[in-house]
DNA sequence: AAGGCGGGGGC
DNA sequence: GCCCCAGCCTT
């Protein structure tokens, strides 16, 4: 008869020390202010560590604190968050920043629900600030929780509450936030999805699917399509040193970056090498098209650009991609 | 409950 | 190639 796993209350103290040992360095754990926390929560919302860590030394250089923030042009925000990804990220951080010194004294929330009341602030961000920026006795659960509790309790697909309820007696009656942070840690090196590593971890002794020698069957894998191909055309408007780009709606897609206005249906022109681009939901394959013909339609959101200033811009991967092609092609006749 | 929303690291 | 990442929001 297999023996029961020991309780979670007992693994508390080994967890605890397990971080104390072997927590990673980010800049965003010195100085824990909750706008450093809150730029550097929202800023690792589905984003690896690692990636987010040049980003947010720009940002706190170039935004500094809320006031900062709050009067910086959108296009600047942008541009600092250019090729993070999920752009609406960044515009809820600048809305937040700018109601929050307008209507609140420039003063954050101290609440859960004052907190979720911001843009971009959703259950976990909210947990992770609580707990982070104000020490508060809370669970953030992410996707590295939801793993470890997946794991630990043997469940496919374990419920915010359930999680709860199991892994709120690991956190430290003193500075709970360390059992918090160390849980997010665990999954992030330890409890992978792919190649977890059990011997070295400090709540083996209490894990049903390790008991099981089942780890990885636990959390139940997503179903998952593959996703469409959609064909598209990029328009080269080229123009002495100017290249004609265009300003995406707010909403959807790259909203508010600039980029190469696109078409369904073949423009006249030169067809440069097309270039594939996997989005979450599609996957794009984009074709560029130097166009002799003068644009059609010009409006407000269709500019000539200098190609000096194509630096300064917030524009997509993608649409850099393009330029890059066009600068092996010799196109971008640069002025250097 | 499901799908839109980026980009990249790691296998 | 595929999976998934310190998720949020709308429908």
């Amino acid at each position: 008869m297999a023996s029961e796993p020991a309780p979670l209350a007992t693994r508390s103290r080994s967890l605890v020390a397990w971080f104390a040992r072997h927590a990673r360095t980010f800049p965003w754990r010195e100085n824990r202010t909750p706008y450093r926390v809150w730029i550097a929560e929202t800023m690792l919302q589905q984003t690896r560590a690692a990636t987010v860590v040049p980003y947010f030394e720009t940002w706190m250089t170039r935004f500094p604190d809320l006031e900062a923030l709050a009067q910086a042009p959108r296009s600047d925000v942008l541009a600092t968050w250019q090729g993070l990804g999920y752009y609406r990220r960044a515009r809820a951080l600048h809305e937040a920043a700018v109601h929050l010194v307008r209507d609140h004294g420039g003063t954050f929330p101290t609440t859960e629900t004052g907190w979720r009341a911001l843009p971009g602030i959703g259950s976990y961000t909210a947990a992770a600030i609580l707990a982070f920026a104000q020490g508060e006795r809370t669970l953030a659960i992410d996707g590295n929780v939801r793993r470890v509790a997946a794991r630990l309790l043997a469940h496919p697909a374990p419920k915010d509450a359930e999680i709860r309820e199991a892994l709120l007696p690991l956190l430290p009656r003193r500075q709970p936030e360390r059992g918090t942070e160390a849980l997010i840690e665990l999954g992030a090196t330890v409890c992978t999805p792919r190649q977890p590593r059990c011997p070295a971890c400090p709540l083996a002794p209490a894990c049903q699917a390790h008991q099981q020698d089942a780890v990885l069957a636990y959390p139940a894998p997503r179903a998952r399509r593959t996703p469409p191909t959609r064909n598209r055309y990029a328009l080269v408007h080229l123009r002495d040193d100017e290249i004609l780009l265009e300003r995406r709606p707010d909403e959807g897609l790259l909203g508010g970056l600039w980029g190469f206005p696109q078409t369904e249906t073949l423009p006249t022109g030169r067809a440069l090498p097309a270039l594939r681009h996997a989005y979450t939901h599609f996957t794009l394959h984009l074709t560029p098209i130097v166009t002799p013909e003068t644009p059609s339609a010009l409006t407000d959101a269709t500019r000539w650009t200098p190609v000096h200033q194509l630096e300064s811009l917030p524009l997509s991967n993608v649409d850099r991609r393009v330029l890059d092609l066009l600068d092996q092609e010799g196109l971008l006749a640069s002025t250097s």
